[in-house]
DNA sequence: TCTCGTCTCGTACGTCGTACTAGACAGTAC
DNA sequence: GTACTGTCTAGTACGACGTACGAGACGAGA
């Protein structure tokens, strides 16, 4: 990515700094980078902003976003603790950059000419990234959407639509449409893999056998109340929707859904919006 | 609820509680709620955990998941900290019942006979209770998905398709795919509601007409790039698309393509009894 | 040499969750 | 009555956390 692409935070985020060591900082770093294109860098710095955000990346991937505390990346890094912060203003703000460091590792390819391949790439794409750094989840939901790498994404999706003739509006929710679909997947996955692991913990010390019979008494509870008989269908067809082998499946499904809904009204074909049985006609070919 | 219900924890829930004291709790108010049943209760308890719970929730309603803290909840219950230990095993159960609190809030209707304004209606009504609670998309990130109210829900969910001859399998993947998009589409909306009020800070200061500048300042940086026609064009065809105007519509529109689709699926999977080949397949690779 | 801008870092404060512990109060048992 | 026990409340203390503050170190220009 382009330097002068780094400064497109959107505006609110342009202007955390709060108080004047912060600021101070902003403009010594600008600064700092520009000269550093020109000569060699006038020495070598034992930390960077870089440095620290990849560190809190692998502390994250590693161990969970829990485990990145300030005191422990400086430890990673063999600094003081304080240090951190005369490149970073605030935690917050080293949670932001993870965040927008990992839509700039996850680009997204050229325009292919078919959309909905393309679509379905970014949709796989992204929900590969998020599971490989789970993490990502914890902190997107209390977390701005938007800095500059994702500024870059959401530019080559709607790229994908060039020559529809579509309404910009359109694509844009389109493109929006999908995004929140991954991420409700992912965030669905990433609470069924927390409970595998959380299972683990809890029911780690007891044998296979053990383990079944704790579940079968489960059901058997469920079932003794005789108030979820679809529930109890499914359970004792031993069909885990939480599984791991249905989860991919279950995204391709939904996904696949989502995009037909959505060819069919790019095609202009819109059906009657909403009622009924009436689109059942609207896979196209 | 049916108080026998209450204990319808998925196993590894139900297996939390890991010292002797947490243990001993489970079992005095398994105990205490059977004698509550027949006896008056004996004596009025200044603190129970139903309570505390309720507690929790109003205090994270009006000011979000952080301000809910063990001190804080029992202040606001003129309580010791320590106290609510008595009744809870721990901060993380606290939240676990808290979520399921809300879900027994929101029971769904009873089946209509029309599958998709049931499942319409369970969307919305998730939604809107997801924006009414914002706290809980904070937590549901990090936490097992499944307590007792959850279950009932799926239940529910479930028989909307009763009468269909639809593989259950195929149910619970449709139950669970809408689900998953209503999770996204609040993420990504809370998300924008945080930037909103985070807006509100940083610029708050600012007239109206200032806050124009600072816009199109931003603007005016993205279009000076040259890199991103794209958004430079849907930004200045003055198209936020996460204002809260959109967002319904968004929403609206999200739900009808995925429900096209899904309509499509089990309109061709109903004639055959099948093994899912027309219903998860179909698109050529 | 001295100052100044840049960068590092130790100390300290107020927050958090919660382990430990000492009780208070009500109920039986003697 | 006294003693014991089970139920529940609550104070103290510990080790984490984010970070404000301020004392330096170090190279470059005066």
């Amino acid at each position: 990515m382009d330097t002068d692409d780094e400064d497109l935070w959107v505006p609110f985020l342009a202007a955390r700094p709060r108080d004047k060591r912060a600021e101070r900082l902003r403009a010594h770093l600008r600064e700092d980078e520009r000269r550093g294109q020109r000569h060699p860098p006038r020495r070598a710095a034992a930390l960077s902003r870089d440095e620290i955000v990849r560190t809190a990346i692998r502390v994250a991937d590693a161990e969970g976003a829990d485990a990145v505390t300030m005191r422990r990346i400086a430890r990673e890094l063999n600094a003081g603790t304080m240090s951190l912060y005369w490149h970073i203003v605030s935690k917050e703000e080293l949670l932001d950059l993870m965040l927008d460091t990992m839509q700039g590792d996850q680009e997204n390819a050229e325009p292919s000419g078919d959309w909905r391949r393309d679509m379905q790439d970014v949709a796989r794409q992204s929900r590969r990234t998020l599971h490989e750094h789970p993490w990502m989840m914890d902190l997107i939901g209390s977390r701005p959407p938007v800095g500059p790498r994702t500024l870059r994404n959401i530019e080559r999706i709607l790229a994908y639509f060039d020559g529809l003739g579509l309404d910009m509006r359109l694509a844009i929710d389109i493109s929006t449409t999908v995004g929140t679909y991954v991420m409700g997947v992912v965030l669905r996955e990433v609470q069924e893999r927390n409970s595998e692991t959380y299972t683990e913990q809890m029911l780690g010390e007891l044998s296979e056998t053990d383990r079944e019979k704790v579940i079968g008494e489960f059901t058997e509870r469920v079932r003794a109340t005789g108030r979820y008989p679809h529930l109890v269908e499914v359970m004792s067809a031993g069909y885990d929707p939480d599984a791991a082998e249905t989860r991919d499946a279950r995204f391709e499904f939904g996904l696949d859904c989502l995009l037909d809904g959505i060819a069919a009204r790019i095609a202009g074909a819109v059906p009657p919006p909403a009622t009924g049985g009436g689109a059942a006609g609207g896979r196209p070919g």
